[in-house]
DNA sequence: GCCGTTTTCGGCCCGACTGTTTTCAGTCG
């Protein structure tokens, strides 16, 4: 049995039910499933130990769980399956969600081809339409025939959410060819881009212009575009010929830009827990700001400024759009507890750098005046250990070369060039390189590169007794994960949290937008468990640096204060840290 | 089915767009 594997499991089994709740006209239960799979899906723990820790009491803690899907975990953690689960499967087709995630399609709809035309998947889906049977039914005509085929196809060929990297290029040149092309006063990219998300499934741009017919024109109008959705006088909604990536514009008049920026910045969980609070204050919150509400009269618009003076409006202090995930940012908020969040701008150095001594494709040099141009005060050349062997990882004579490399130019420099490597943890927890080595270097970054896949338990120990290694500085890439190819370990991540902080060892943040590792998740719980961090690009040539602004989301996602971040220091007090 | 500094009962976010209708239901974000 997988472990982590449970939280998954419950997610999606739970979302299932909701959409069957759906398709059975239920009321508030889809709802209620869907809130629970959320809650579940935020967890960094697994739902089985707090089960085991805590009992039926500790499941209730978890967001959008009470008491009947308290009792549905149990059920599920000890007998691998849940009975109410299993009898709504038996009423529908396996393939339900599929349907239902068509583009237009809904549970209503699905419904109807189910009772109607005994739907059961995509492919009978398709022969129904092109048989011309779809038309006939009452509510569907000939338009929607048709948008059901190419929704069917889009499906077919789009692949799943897009890296953050790529969707913040888009994004970006989105931006800059409306700024020419159409008459606006502000333009901004928002939704998860701005929250910074690891993945993004659509890139959302907000627009302030007195001429929306002519902003969406352009919009529609880009080389870019694919296919038009939607096409309304404030909002268009497109897909793009690069991947069939979804892209959404709204346009609104300036008085309405503070509203817009938080509603279309999302999480949709967090403006939702956000609208409860207006309501309670007697306010309606929308994406045209806030109204004070009148009894049989029109509600009053109240002018806001800004976000900063949307939230205060409702009593709130300012949330920055990365915490905006409903994982407590708003309580925090009502005690103006929101931390001061690191930013890009308080970064001062990186301790992970590849050369052309292992996998990167620059010298020593080329790195350090790369490093120099950003301003930094120090760098770390870590290049990889001798087991890492198809990133030519250094044997011990190499690595010695490096060290007198660096030792030479560090004399010249004024910029402080640490001596670093990263090390592989090998299968049973020791280090690649002899101590002998190690006390040479001024950071040892611990990375598992190889045997992922052992048992929960093996890896914690394997990753806690590396933890212990008093050479070892930083854990690399702490959980392993690599986005769309590789799921993070199986292992206890508390437990290894714990250990970190209590050997006081870094934990880092990966840049690397296929890495991302740690998450702003993961993060959130490591910092609650007393864990300091640094945030590295894992640079393999010069422009990767740039990445750093993607590790500095991830940290900001994860609450992360400047203090909390050791590359934020300066020089002198790091040599208190790492005993330079 | 969940949740509570107005509630242990009675609520549960809100508006735009499309396609089908001829005033609106369904879907989306």
């Amino acid at each position: 049995m997988m472990k982590m594997g449970t939280n998954r499991e419950l997610v999606k089994m739970f979302r299932d039910m909701a959409l069957m709740y759906e398709l059975e006209e239920v009321q508030w239960k889809p709802r209620a499933y869907r809130e629970a799979a959320y809650g579940i899906e935020g967890l960094s723990r697994d739902v089985k130990d707090i089960f085991k820790k805590d009992g039926r009491e500790g499941l209730k803690e978890i967001p959008g769980v009470g008491d009947s899907i308290a009792y549905h975990i149990i059920e599920y953690i000890k007998k691998g399956n849940i009975k109410k689960f299993n009898e709504l499967r038996k009423k529908y087709p396996k393939e339900i969600t599929e349907l239902v995630d068509l583009e237009g399609m809904g549970p209503k709809k699905v419904k109807v081809l189910i009772k109607k035309l005994k739907i059961s998947s995509p492919e009978k889906l398709k022969k129904a339409a092109k048989e011309h049977r779809i038309r006939k039914l009452k509510g569907f005509g000939e338009k929607t025939e048709q948008n059901i085929l190419d929704a069917l196809k889009i499906k077919k060929e789009s692949k799943k959410r897009m890296r953050v990297d790529k969707a913040l290029e888009i994004a970006e040149e989105i931006v800059e060819y409306m700024k020419k092309k159409a008459p606006l006063q502000e333009i901004d990219y928002v939704g998860s881009l701005r929250r910074m998300r690891t993945t993004i499934g659509d890139i959302d741009i907000l627009v302030i212009s007195k001429s929306p017919k002519k902003v969406i024109d352009a919009f529609t109008k880009m080389d870019s575009v694919r296919k038009v959705i939607s096409k309304g006088t404030t909002r268009s909604s497109v897909i793009l010929k690069e991947d069939d990536f979804h892209a959404d514009l709204r346009v609104v008049d300036k008085s309405s830009y503070a509203g817009a920026m938080q509603y279309f910045t999302g999480s949709k969980e967090h403006s939702i827990e956000l609208r409860k609070i207006a309501i309670k204050k007697g306010y309606k919150l929308s994406e045209y700001g806030i109204f004070k509400r009148k009894k049989g009269k029109k509600n009053k618009k109240i002018p806001l400024k800004s976000e900063k003076a949307l939230y205060e409006k409702l009593g709130l202090q300012y949330i920055p759009p990365e915490m905006r995930e409903n994982r407590g940012e708003l309580q925090a908020a009502k005690k103006k507890q929101i931390p001061d969040l690191v930013e890009l701008k308080d970064i001062k150095g990186d301790f992970h750098i590849h050369t052309k001594y292992s996998d990167g494709s620059n010298t020593i040099e080329e790195m350090v005046k790369a490093a120099k141009k950003k301003g930094y005060a120090y760098i770390a050349i870590a290049d990889h250990s001798k087991s890492t062997r198809i990133a030519k990882g250094m044997d011990e004579k190499k690595l010695k070369r490096q060290i007198a490399a660096i030792n030479k130019l560090a004399k010249k420099e004024k910029i402080k060039i640490l001596k670093s490597a990263e090390v592989d943890i090998l299968k049973d927890g020791s280090l690649d390189y002899p101590d002998s080595i190690l006390k040479k270097l001024d950071i040892v970054i611990g990375g598992v590169h190889s045997n992922f896949k052992m048992s929960s338990r093996k890896m914690t120990e394997r990753i806690i007794k590396a933890l212990k290694n008093k050479h070892l500085t930083i854990l690399a890439h702490p959980t392993g994960r690599s986005i769309g190819k590789r799921d993070r370990y199986d292992a206890d991540f508390e437990k290894i949290f714990k250990a970190a902080a209590k050997n006081k060892k870094i934990l880092e943040i990966n840049s690397q937008p296929e890495r991302l590792d740690l998450d702003g998740a993961n993060i959130l719980a490591a910092k609650k468990l007393g864990c300091k961090f640094c945030i590295n690009t894992d640079s393999k040539d010069t422009s990767d640096l740039d990445l750093m602004k993607l590790g500095v989301g991830q940290a900001r996602r994860g609450w992360l204060e400047k203090k909390d971040v050791i590359n934020t220091r300066t020089c002198a007090q790091l040599k208190k840290i790492f005993k330079l």
